[in-house]
DNA sequence: TTGATAGGCAAGCAAGTACTTGCCTATCCT
DNA sequence: AGGATAGGCAAGTACTTGCTTGCCTATCAA
């Protein structure tokens, strides 16, 4: 089930996490925990920022490698082309925004 | 913010409306439900469903028109494909998985 | 070994949310 | 008009979840 993956990207911070992991990949629990308390004001504790770190990786959003005392994280973006898989993406044809067609008057 | 579009696709329920949208457009809100009951075997309440079209409609997924006494609910990917442009997908290249590069072995 | 660093586990709290129930409005058909 | 259909509003409840605090393990440097 892609249960894990909508309920991952639901939280703003995770979502500040994918942000900061895409910007510099292979960060440690403290560097990410860092970078958002300095360039995004968030004062969340460590713990709190690990358990986002499980939850995006449960999601596969993010995978971990291990080496020594430190535990690097990678973004994995793989996992979000399910989404627009699963809800193809109208071509960027014509006109932004085109009205379906529906069942336009019927009986007057 | 587009923190809108996340928690709307938080809810499975809500991703099965979308799926239902995706397939017959122009839906009214019994239609929905009913669909919901029979395919799905998802006993929610009419209100439950209206509730959720509502989250839907303000994450910009689901657009309405109404016609008389009816109400009916198109589908709109299109707020989808910001997901993919705040995290570009990795081109699939060639192997499925390729490892992130990074820090392999500096000390040993 | 001792201390410091990097991380993990688990219980507890507070806020959010999915869902229901009850009642109300608007449109159509006879 | 009256009833039936389609939908909306609002309060209440039970569950989820984001976050904290406290303590524990593992690796590295002195």
């Amino acid at each position: 089930m892609s249960d894990d993956l909508f309920k991952a990207l639901a939280d703003p911070t995770r979502r500040t996490i994918l942000d900061e992991l895409a910007e510099k990949s292979g960060q440690t629990l403290f560097e990410v925990c860092s970078r958002l308390a300095m360039k995004h004001r968030l004062g969340i504790s460590r713990q709190g920022v690990s358990q986002h770190l499980a939850v995006l990786e449960a999601a596969g959003l993010v995978e971990t490698r291990r080496e020594g005392r430190y535990k690097f994280h990678d973004l994995n973006t793989a996992p979000l082309r399910r989404i627009t898989e699963r809800w193809p993406l109208p071509h960027p044809d014509s006109h932004p925004h085109s009205r379906p067609s529906g069942p336009e008057d019927s009986t007057s």
